[in-house]
RNA sequence: GGGCUCGUAGCUCAGUUGGUUAGAGCGCACGCCUGAUAAGCGUGAGGUCGGUGGUUCGAAUCCACCCGAGCCCA
């Protein structure tokens, strides 16, 4: 009969349909539906409504193309911080954003345009700008469903983008609001221009690439008699500079030298193969660079003197080949570190030539037109490109006599980010914002200081950035873009723009969108009969240039933060790539404190960039390019999700297959354990079954204690944004705590007492814990799987796991000693066991009877587990040392201990220890 | 070239104010179980803490330089 019997039917086996595999590429889709369709970002938004709020304010990713990894993990690591806040208790509403003027859209608008073989000059520029609106709004499209497959939350309904008309007025508000205060200006600087663009460019729209140029070494001729300086300077006297841009030659307005540098008065001895030179000419050269240029030059020569650099200073030289001076200025800006250490000085061509010639009274001249072609009327190079004028201008010099040496030099050099053209700088009419002006730079090193910044180096990086930065250039020669709404009176005053009057502007732009300053008269936003405040005429014109969007993107704390009624500022943080220290928190930065005298932001969090396994950045030329789309396609967002919780975000961030993989089997391991406990509350209530934690088994009071610490671990990194240490510690608590011990030792009770026993009461109570506390607790990183889990936890609230909040996990006191000495003794009883089981002395151990050293009996008291459950044997002596053998007795049939059995002489259930007895018989 | 940052086992991460033979999990290898089973358990092997020099009784931890990588700038 004994044989036949089934007793398991009688013992309570898992059993769940919360099934082992995720699924998650099919499931995961459904899921959003169903939030979607639940509106479960509106739920949340009523269940916090009394909350504190925490703004994280979403930084406007560039509405154009499909989403990379990069995207990703910014906008996740937004969503873990909005959830976790939101399960801390706060009110965490998230308004995503999309940037949408700028370049990069025009030029694909552009190619658009060519491939219908449709001529710019056939479109209208309000045409155009509509086109560049459409295509901006299809990019948002694309994204935004590819952010939502994330699993970010957020009110994707209702997002803010910058090209909304109430954006555009609120846009021309804050410009106007510089302009009112003097903080903005027009003034002529040399700004990067890219001549194919036709445009200047923001510094961060320059890419430095290699690049080959002509490399110059030229004579400048004295101009006047320099004995007075040293009797040396007598006869035929020359300074030398080197440049790298033959091009500037013709804008040459001065030659610079260095303050603290010596320079050597050369007579030349013998002249080599140089056709410019000839024996016993001077040339001016930096005694420490002599050597190199001596032989660069090819000519030999005696020192005659040495003369510092600052005697130099406004004494006259000659233009190489113009009839004009080229007066010697003296400045910290040159170096010895290349050249020969005198500097060829074009004010309009450089931001260094610009900022000593503005000191020694020199105006930035240009003779080069927007699309780099030389103006009517420049000698030698007159209607030719710069990029032809290199070449001109190395034959001219040669013909001239000035050139003494050219070759070739491969550099790294500025290239436009878009059409990756070599870039010149170039000092056109251009808007400004001023740092100094009402101690803007001041001001923000001061509200720099105030902000928390993770990780906290994120200060001094910015800090340093702020002190040295330029004036802003906020001007773009282009179509697509918010027009700084500027009026101007001939005799170049704007004063007419008076705040009423931008005003003004902005309430028809509300209406009508940034289109409407370029369709309508200057009449149009003017009062009638207005007079130019400074010169009294009454005719004006529009200023046509565009704003920079980084003053669009830099506006959002003004245009979105402040207007919208859920949202409050400043925000709580911005979250962003390192990149944006000076980018958009610098550019936020600076117009907040400009406008309103503080930062929008109280915090700021960064994160490094996402680099392939090696710690090189991804390129598609390298191949090594990892698409967020695939990974969801193939393995689920939870896991994309999952790595980017993992990785340490404070420095670069490593993905390949292998990390990949990884993670998917964390995942798993994650997963099964939640399965594991949920398949055992089958039929559990926490309303009417739940055990006070006093009242529990001690191993389950155990069990209670490392859940608890866990929670508070977790909260506080939650707290503060430490989310690749929630990941190591879950998984920890995942495969130690439970897999490798307390679920291990569990089982018996869970399966073969009695179903309303107090030991299996306690452990269904404790099960119900870590079930309920895993699941908050990995909530915010793996949204989908923790709702698909509440769903299986009995008793959990009908709503959302996302409308729910993290809790304390009750918490009570153990010996931990105790504790630690007993897991030393399980470690050498398990290494003991390992040699048995491979010398075949036993199979399983719960078959095994075994003896320790030095047990203490009050431990196991304590615990209130017998030391045969605790090491999972059939029979548990103490001994000299731990030995191993198989146990003697009857394996039960239910439990499979090996025991006595209760009655041997039962009709049927002669073999059933005298528990299982005690439950089968009933 | 400059500023900031990073470099601990194959992978992801710990490593408190410098102090005993540098830790965890995963992976791997070798076993066990077959009542978490396209699961679960155990044991084990892996590191001259990027390199070199220095400070110190003592350095993964402090300093200098170098190498590699990233972001930003020139």
């Amino acid at each position: 009969m004994t044989d036949t019997f089934d007793y398991k039917n009688t013992v309570f086996l898992p059993k769940t349909d919360f099934p082992m595999r995720g699924n998650l590429p099919t499931n995961e889709p459904k899921r959003l539906a169903q939030w979607e369709a639940a509106d479960l970002y509106g739920q949340i938004r009523e269940a916090r409504k009394d909350a504190p709020n925490f703004i994280l304010h979403d930084g406007p990713p560039y509405a154009n193309g499909s989403i990379h990894i990069g995207h990703a993990v910014n906008k996740v690591l937004k969503d873990i911080v909005v959830r976790s806040r939101s399960m801390l208790g706060f009110n965490a509403p998230y308004v995503p954003g999309w940037d949408c003027h700028g370049l990069p859209i025009e030029l694909k608008v552009e190619e658009k345009f060519k491939k219908k073989k449709i001529k710019k000059e056939n479109i209208t520029d309000s045409e155009f700008r509509t086109a560049c609106r459409e295509y901006a709004k299809g990019q948002i499209d694309i994204q935004r469903e590819e952010f939502k497959r994330l699993g970010v939350i957020g009110d994707w309904d209702n997002p803010y983008v910058t090209m909304d008309y109430n954006f555009e007025a609120n846009t021309v508000r804050e410009i106007g609001k510089f302009l009112g205060n003097g903080g903005l200006y027009k003034g002529a600087k040399p700004v990067h221009w890219c001549v194919s663009c036709a445009t200047a460019l923001a510094e961060a729209e320059v890419e430095y690439e290699d690049h080959t140029s002509h490399s110059i070494y030229v004579k400048f001729a004295a101009g006047e008699d320099l004995t007075d300086i040293d009797p040396a300077l007598a006869g035929d006297i020359s300074i030398v500079i080197w440049t790298t841009t033959p091009w500037t030659i013709p804008a040459n307005m001065a030659v610079s030298v260095g303050p603290n540098i010596e320079y050597a008065a050369v007579r030349i001895t013998n002249a080599g193969e140089n056709s410019n030179l000839k024996v016993g000419e001077i040339l001016i050269l930096a005694e420490d660079l002599r050597a190199g240029v001596m032989e660069a030059i090819g000519a030999e020569g005696d020192v005659l003197s040495t003369i510092n650099g600052s005697a130099f200073d406004n004494r006259r030289f000659r233009h190489p080949y113009l009839d004009q001076d080229a007066p010697i200025l003296v400045g910290d800006h040159v170096t010895l570190e290349a050249g020969t250490g005198s500097v060829h000085t074009a004010p309009g061509h450089g931001q260094e030539d610009y900022e000593i010639g503005m000191r020694y009274g020199l105006k930035p001249f240009n003779p080069v037109s927007d699309t780099g072609v030389f103006y009517e009327g420049t000698p030698v190079v007159e209607g030719r490109h710069v990029y032809q004028a290199n070449a001109i201008m190395v034959e001219h010099l040669q013909s001239c006599g000035a050139l003494l040496e050219t070759s070739q030099i491969k550099h790294s050099y500025p290239h436009c980010w878009r059409c990756h053209k070599p870039l010149i700088f170039r000092a056109t009419p251009q808007w400004f914002i001023s740092m100094d002006k009402n101690d803007l730079r001041q001001k923000a090193l001061e509200e720099i200081k105030k902000t928390e910044w993770t990780p906290d180096w994120g200060e001094n990086r910015i800090r340093a950035m702020v002190e040295q930065r330029p004036d802003w250039c906020v001007s773009r020669q282009r179509n697509w873009g918010v027009p700084i709404t500027a009026i101007r009176c001939a005799c170049g005053s704007h004063k007419v723009t008076t705040p009423e009057v931008v005003e003004g502007i902005a309430k028809q732009v509300e209406l009508g969108g940034a289109d409407v300053w370029f369709a309508k008269d200057v009449s149009a936003f003017l009062p009638e009969g207005a007079k130019c405040p400074d010169c009294g005429s009454t005719e004006f014109e529009k200023e046509t240039d565009i704003l920079d969007v980084w003053f669009d993107s830099g506006s959002t704390h003004a245009c979105v933060v402040e207007q919208r009624d859920e949202l409050s500022s400043p925000a709580d943080l911005y979250l962003e790539g390192s990149d944006q220290h000076r980018g958009w928190f610098q550019s936020s930065l600076l117009e907040s404190v400009g406008t309103r005298g503080v930062a929008p932001f109280k915090g700021v969090l960064t994160h490094g960039f996402v680099v392939d396994k090696n710690g090189n950045k991804m390129s598609k030329s390298k191949g090594n390019v990892i698409a967020p789309q695939k990974i969801i396609q193939q393995m689920g967002s939870d896991i994309l999700r999952l790595w980017i919780a993992s990785s340490d975000y404070s420095a670069d961030i490593r993905i390949s297959d292998e990390i990949l993989k990884q993670l998917a089997e964390a995942y798993r391991r994650i997963r099964n354990t939640i399965r594991f406990l949920l398949s055992n509350l089958q039929g559990f209530d926490p309303a009417t079954d739940s055990v006070a934690i006093e009242d529990r088994q001690p191993l389950d009071q155990w069990a209670s204690h490392r859940l608890a610490q866990l929670e508070r671990y977790v909260h506080d990194c939650n707290e503060h944004y430490q989310f690749h240490r929630i990941h190591q510690e879950i998984h920890n608590f995942c495969s130690v705590d439970l897999g490798g011990f307390y679920l291990d030792i569990i089982k018996d009770r869970l399966y073969c007492d009695a179903v309303n026993s107090t030991r299996r009461a306690s452990a269904r109570a404790t099960i119900y814990d870590l079930a309920d506390t895993l699941i908050r607790l990995i909530a915010p990183v793996l949204p989908f799987t923790a709702e698909e889990a509440w769903e299986h936890l009995p008793g959990s609230d009908e709503k959302s796991i996302h409308l729910q909040t993290f809790h304390p996990v009750n918490d009570i006191s153990i010996d931990e000693k105790a504790w630690e000495s007993f897991f030393a003794i399980r470690e050498q009883i398990n290494t003991a066991f390992d040699e048995a089981k491979k010398d075949k002395v036993v199979g399983s151990s719960i078959a095994a009877s075994i003896t320790v050293p030095g047990l203490d009996q009050s431990f196991s008291d304590s615990v209130g587990e017998s030391w045969e459950q605790l090491f999972i044997v059939a029979k548990v002596e103490s001994g000299d040392a731990i030995s191993i053998k198989p146990a003697d007795g009857t394996k039960c049939p239910r439990c499979w201990n090996v025991a006595a059995p209760a009655q041997p002489e039962h009709d049927i259930h002669n073999e059933l220890c005298p528990r299982c007895f005690e439950v089968v018989a009933d």
